[in-house]
Formats: C-alpha cells, structure tokens, sequence
DNA sequence: CATGAATGAGCGTTCATTCAT
DNA sequence: TATGAATGAACGCTCATTCAT
C-alpha cells in the first residue's frame, strides 16, 4: 500500500491500467515488427496507439527500458504457454525434438509481427553495461539442451555438443521470421518437416 | 575546383581518398562491433577515428547508407577472396560442405569484430522503403545452395529443400558470432567439426 | 459534497486534512534540503512522504506556490516563536543585539535541514512577475533594524546606517548554513561568540 | 590536432568560435540574472542570443554544466583581473581591508546584472554528486584570510576567528545584489563606507 | 582535400496540473 | 478525503546533414 514507483509508473493493478499498458505494449511491437527496432520511438508508438501524447506511455512505464522488458516479458509468457501445451506428454527424445520444432514453427506462423519485433528487440536491446540484455543463450537454450542431452542418455542421440546442436536448431527456428521477409508465401509447414528430418538425421543414434 | 562524381562523394580514385575512406570504414565497423549498430553514430565514429569533426565522413561518403553500403562492400570483397581460396581445388559436393563450414569458421575466428559488425548492420541497415537491404538471402546462400544442389545432381545428397538447408547452414554459421560474445572462450575449431559432422548426417544420401 | 474554499485546496480545518498538510510540507523541507530547489519535484515530494501520486498534493496545495508558501509560514511561525521565548526580558539594545545573535544561531543549529530548505526556497523563489517573493528584506530585517535604532537612540550604539547593518548581520546568521555545508563540525556555539565580539565592537559607540 | 571533444564541443581557438561563445556566455548571464537560474533554459538563452535554435548551444559547448562553468570561469577571470589591479600597491593589512571591500563593492556597482546571475549559479549548480560545485569557500574566502592572518600577524587586528570573519565579510558583500534587487536606488558608494567602518572597527586591535 | 559553423528535427524524459470518479 | 488516469509543454541533448570557405 502506497509503495511509490516514481510517478512515472502507476499501479499496475488496476483494469484500465493494464489495459492500457497491454494497448501500449501491442503498439510497440507492431511498430517494431514494421519499422525496426532503430526507427521505434515513442512518437512512432503514441501515434499507433492512437494516444494523445507519448506522456501516456512514459505515464505508465518508468522508461524505454522497462517498456521492452514489458513486451519481452509477455511474448515470454505467451509463448511458454504455448509450448508448454504441445510439449505435455511428450515421452521420448525424438518426439521431443519433433514436437519442439513443429510447435515453434507453428507458433512463428500465427505470430509473425512479434516474432520480428522480438528479434529486433533481442537483438538490439541492450542494458547499460552495453552488454546484450534478452538474448540469454542459457535460458533459450535450455529447454533444448535438456532434451538433447536425455535423448543422449537414453541412447537416442548420438554423441555430439549439446550446445552447438541446441544453438543450431535454436537458430534454424529463429531465423524463419528473416526468411518471411524474404519470402512471405513460404510453406512452413513444409519448412517444419524438413528441419524435422535435417535434426532427427543429425541428431539420432546410428542404425 | 575538381569534378566529382556522385555529388558530395569525392574522388574515390585518390590515395589519400581511398585511405580516407578506409581509415572512417574500419572506425566505422570497429563502433558497431563494440556498441551495436543503435549506438552507433558519426560522431562516435568521428571521435575513434580521430576526426575532428563529423564533416570529414559526410565528405567521403553520400551519407549513413553509402557508409554502411561500403563496409559491407568491404567486407564482402575480403571474405569473398579468403573463401574463394579456399575452395579452390574442391571436387565433391560433400568436400564443399565440409570445407564451406571451416572455411568460413575460421573466418569468423580471425575476424570477430568485423563479424559482429556485419550482423549489426545486416540486421538493423534497412533502405528508405524500410526493407532489410544487406540479408539478401540469395546472395548470400547462393553459394550454399549450389553446393547443395550439386550433391543431390551427382547423388551425394539426399532429396531436401536447398533453401531451407542452406539456410539453416548459414544461420548456424552467422550464429558463431553470438555464441562468440556469450562464449569468448568457446572452441571454435570443435564447433566447426561438430558442424560438419551435423551437416554431413543431415544432407548425405543413406548408402 | 463539502464547501472548499480556495478552489482546490480544501478545508484546511480538518484534522486529517491538517496532518496531511503538516506531512507535505515536511516532506517538502527535506526533500529541499537534501536536494535543493532546482531538484526538488511534486515527484520527489510525493516518494518521499509515500505517496502513491502527485495528486493529493495539488489536492491539498492549490499549487507549487501555494506549497512553497505554507512551508515559508510554517517556518515563520516555528523560528518566531522560538525568537520571542529568546528575545522576552531583553532590556537594552546590546543586549539584544547579542541575544538576536546566539538565538539565531541556536535556532540554526537545532533545525539545519530546515533552514537549508528555507534558504533554497527565499533564494529561488519567485512570484509571477518573476520577482523574489520571500526574501523579503523589510520583513526579515525589520526587526533587527528596530534593536539597531533603539541602541542609537539610547546612545549605546555609535551612528550608522541601521539598513547595512541589519543586512550585514543577517547575511552573517543566513549564511551559517552555508557554512555548514562546508564544514559539517564548525562549532556553532564559538561561531556565535565570534559574531557577537564582532558586532558588539562594529556597533558600539566610543568610549 | 585532431583532438575530438565529442563533436558538440568545436575548437576553442577560432575567432568566430570564440566570439559565439562569449555570445552565448554573455546571454546566459543576461537571463540567469533576469529570470534566475531555474527559469533559464537553453531556448531561453537561445532567445536572448537571437540564435536560430537551442543546437547552437549544444554545439560550443558540451552541455549545460560546461556552459555554467564557461560563465564562471569568464566570471573569475573578469573580477580577478580588477581586483589584482585595485589590490596592487597596498601595504597593510587595514588598508587592503578597506581596498578588498571598496574595490568589490565598485565592481559589484559596475556589474550588477552579472554579479546577480553568478550568484544564482552557485546557489543552484551542482555536479552529479549533489554538492554545491562552485560556491567553494576556501577558494573564495582564501583571500581574505590571508589578509586577515597578516593583520593578525603584524598587530594591526585583534584575535578573532579568521575564517568566521573572512566569511562575514564576504557574505556582507556577496548580498549586494541581492540588496539592490531590494532597494535598486542604493548607495553603493556609501555603502562601502559602512561596511569599511564596520568592519575596521570589528577587526582592529585595541590601540 | 579538408573543415569550422550551423541547422531543424527528433529523442526519451520530467514538469505541474486537470479530469473524472 | 482521496486517487488513478491523463495531459501539453518544455527540458537538455543527439542525430545526420548542409553551408561557406
């Protein structure tokens, strides 16, 4: 109660407030998708949220900092729901990868503008150290690295670096909303399956 | 009075010019490869370079994009003649590969900040109608998929997509950079041998 | 609905109207003091007597002004208390003049956050017309002035100009907080002494 | 040569540059001194100057400090000039007393607007750390002790706090502005009389 | 070949204040 | 009595670029 947050910030509990900075943050990865990261502003942002000035955005997050963070933060929890869900019971490693592949491709598909808005905001976003802030190999890759490795110990996987392997199928998934770009009526459904049989043949116990 | 060519850009054809130009590159892609292509402006490069003013890079090149045109120019220019020596003398499709890989690993290896650089503007460089300009991915996997289309002609590889391998190739080669930055220490001539491991069992035909 | 009077500000006749008041405007001080006036925002205020916004300030202060005023009477009324206890009992006017003096530094030293806000506001603040509002040298010299004039009149001061004295020994206890700044361990007790020597041997008259 | 400062910062050593900056400088005092410090913005100062934008400003000078210490600086060397010429030739310690007080209150007559404008810049300029930047008692009492010390020394003054009274004396004059501000038709002449007679009779030893 | 001077537009942020409950 | 939401204006500063020599 009555804990200030600097003016700047309001409660974030309260209907209209979430709504709004939910409004903003949707604004802000449009924007991002559109224009890039670089051409982003507040003026940019305001003007497609249909706000009357940016003071409403500065009004209801502490800064540019904390408004990526935000935008981050829920494309974290969108998708983990999301693959979360395609991933429960799932049993075997191979199935793993599979289901990790085709459900990530599946969620580029339906959500291409915050898929490059993230990209941009990964690849641009920076803390004041200078330092990459978002694109935290470690918590990516992960999820992936554990599969991997129990497809390794249960004999599926062949020998290899789990990490070059996590960080190269990571990277074929990520790269997709760059190849959209250059071609949007790509199939990537088709994509899915072919990056399925590339990592299962690089990936699988011989015989 | 001298006649120039291109308006505001002077004679490129100039010792001094021509080392000129290349002093404000190699400033150019020092600043980017340290602060990140955002950060990046002609007055940091300026200052690294030690300019006494901005005047000087406007003077040498039309603007921002002729400036970042030219070091991918340059860039371009020098790995294309590094590659090209070293896949003179590849006979196979599967020889190709494999030597595409550590040709280009060790590229990067000895050029981490030009690296670095380059994916900053690849990524954020974009033309006046907004368009990524640089990632032009066929320029870039032509090469790629020739190889790769070469292999399935000849019967080394198996039947895949050309384009979503090539891609995936390049991306988990673009990616060394990143790594690179979470990883200073990571080996990178195991890396490579893990890649073309990995690509050999993804793109050779079954025996 | 209750009658306000004064257009936004409230009754001021409320307990908890009263205390909230009391709270700002203490908060106010310290924030000046520690801040200064320049740095010293609603903001600022408001985080600093946990507030969760700016609003019940303007609620409670028709306006900066306002605020600045309240916290300017309430100073006069604090320090004329504290002067008239002092000052009771004084017969003549040396006596006075030297009782001014340690009350006055005594004061100073029991309340020196106080006093360095009240410093920042009577140097910074200004009405509408841009004029210094507080500083107001009648009002704050009046009172020395009298003693000055009383002591010339009853032959114990020698003849001068009653205006640059007052102001001189004013500035002199105005600037001791100053002073302080400086040297947080100045002893006040012996500063007092000193000043009082001073004045005593400036203002007396011969023999 | 070749020395960058940053781009917004051009050579000093330049016959326009320099005189824009003493433009600039010459303005700023102007409106410190009209609408105190807290009112004066870049735009203001912009104004004032007849400068087509706020850029030219960031342009000679790094920033708002740099342009407040450029003023100061401009300020010490001005003062400290007259100054050394009005103290060359005094012998005692009682005349250079008298001479340090009639010579700055003729320079504060003469330089009322800048005298008013210095003021508010060491009321309100602050480094990062929060503290008073300019107003440094040593620097600026330093004189004055050293003359004090040497009438204590030589027998000329009685034994008394030398830094007390150096900062007696110098808040005496430094409120002179502030004095006129107040009573804009004030004596300064006589004024300084007062205040050599005040202080003559405070300082020296019993006879 | 070079450069000092200047520029308008835009940046994220903070300001005291008002609206509507 | 209190509060969350909203606001236009202004802040210092940086941007790539152009002018004039």
């Amino acid at each position: 109660m009555q804990v200030s947050q600097g003016e700047g910030t309001p409660a974030e509990r309260s209907f209209t407030g979430a709504a709004r900075r939910a409004q903003i943050i949707a604004a802000t990865i449009e924007t991002i998708a559109e224009l890039g990261y670089g051409q982003t502003s507040f003026a940019r942002i305001a003007e497609r949220a249909g706000l009357s000035s940016t003071r409403l955005i500065s009004y209801h997050f502490a800064g540019k900092d904390e408004l990526m963070s935000a935008a981050v933060a829920d494309f974290y929890h969108h998708i983990g729901q999301f693959m979360a869900g395609r991933m429960a019971g799932v049993t075997c490693a191979r199935d793993a990868l599979r289901t990790y592949i085709t459900a990530l491709v599946a969620y580029i598909a339906d959500n291409r503008a915050r898929m490059r808005a993230m990209m941009e905001i990964f690849l641009n976003f920076r803390d004041e150290g200078g330092a990459s802030r978002s694109y935290d190999e470690n918590e990516v890759l992960g999820h992936l690295q554990r599969i991997l490795r129990d497809g390794q110990r249960g004999g599926e996987f062949r020998d290899f670096d789990t990490f070059v392997m996590a960080a190269t199928v990571q990277r074929a998934l990520d790269g997709l909303p760059f190849l959209l770009e250059a071609r949007p009526d790509l199939d990537l459904a088709a994509c899915a399956e072919e990056l399925v049989t590339l990592f299962d043949l690089a990936t699988r116990s011989g015989s």
